[in-house]
DNA sequence: CCTATTTTGTGAATGTTTTCACAAGGAGAC
DNA sequence: GTCTCCTTGTGAAAACATTCACAAAATAGG
């Protein structure tokens, strides 16, 4: 297959929002020119985007709103679910918990472990936060595909290594700082404090 | 000035991570090349990035920590402070509040509100949640420079519209909706969603 | 002072992504 | 069936971003 670009498949998941939303209102028929407008792109985008995996729609109609949420989510692998670990057990950590979106999505999270002996054991929904030293058995365990890192930039480093070693081959970091990971491994960051600096940026330069 | 590309903005936060953390453990002087490697990118690249700003190194010698420091802080505008306010007093609300490093990078949180009764009044460290109604007031009162919506995606929408007629030009933006906001304004989102479908398209894929 | 060595700064080359522009397919009216 | 609209799918062009490659500057060692 072809080398997809990282913009277009975060485009891909924006076109799934627009969809699902407008599913979800019962509207049978889109046109690439309506999901660029929701998206800020362009039409011209969103064709070339979608024809990279094949033609999914009718000329001189558009596409069938049921139709490409099945081909997208086939395309991004969300045909099935994920199971999730989370690492980190803080604030940051419980508000990812409690995002309802991911489970929508189907990215469950069937593991969460921490440190600090104050937070083991505590109940989080029908989990239980498991110690640090447990992490290994339970990735394998529970058959892990994604780990979220949401503890301090200085202990993220150490739980990657250890998280690519026990077999997980997707990351997503909220830690602060830039992991080094194998190239077997996939790793997305969202760093807060960039995105902030960007804004910062952009108000100071005008 | 000419324009310069969101990708270099991002990477500039990123030296400015590494310099940081140089500075802190005293190094002097650092390579384009040592900047690279820990920034997972080349050194032609790191050159060329600053090259749009500036010279600063020294041929045969590298860039002086201090001083890229300071060049670099005062090319994302972080000499000064800024002002930020929260709009949505939820679990990611919460989170954010708490999370020293905006602080540290001089984005201090002056404002939080949210429509719940239960939630304003509250007491956030030396603030209080306000209601709602007072946002305006308040943004132009407390003067903020940029404002984080963590807010339900449906009220979203809602909250930009009031935040950009109260004069705010910078948003920063969680919820997983693409908002509209006239040209003037920068926005930027973090959609952890997006992020984790980019992992699971990354395996699904392999 | 001269030579060897290092590392910057930057045009030119290459690679990638987005936009343009239009032929071709499909639906509906009559 | 033919004509008129629409809107897709896609090569080709344009814009943008990264990498290459090397002259120029600076230092260190004799």
């Amino acid at each position: 297959m072809k080398k997809i670009s990282e913009s277009t498949v975060r485009r891909l998941s924006l076109y799934l929002l627009f969809l699902q939303e407008g599913g979800d209102r019962g509207i049978e028929t889109i046109s690439s020119d309506e999901l660029a407008q929701r998206g800020g792109t362009t039409s011209a985008q969103v064709r070339k985007d979608l024809s990279f995996f094949g033609s999914f729609g009718k000329r001189g109609l558009g596409y069938s709103v049921p139709e490409l949420l099945r081909q997208i989510r086939e395309i991004l692998g969300l045909s099935r679910t994920w199971r999730v670990a989370l690492v980190g057990a803080g604030k940051i950590g419980s508000a990812l918990f409690s995002y309802r979106d991911f489970q929508r999505r189907g990215f469950l999270i069937r593991a969460v472990f921490d440190t600090d002996p104050e937070k083991v054991g505590a109940s989080w929904g029908d989990l239980r936060v498991l110690p640090d030293e447990e992490m290994e058995a339970a990735l394998r365990g529970e058959e892990i595909d994604i780990v979220i890192v949401a503890v301090p930039a200085e202990a993220a480093q150490g739980v990657v290594d250890r998280v690519v070693h026990a077999g997980v081959r997707a990351i997503l970091n909220f830690a602060p700082i830039r992991l080094r990971v194998p190239p077997s491994v996939s790793l997305r960051n969202v760093d807060m404090t960039v995105e902030l600096e960007g804004l910062a940026y952009a108000i100071h330069n005008r």
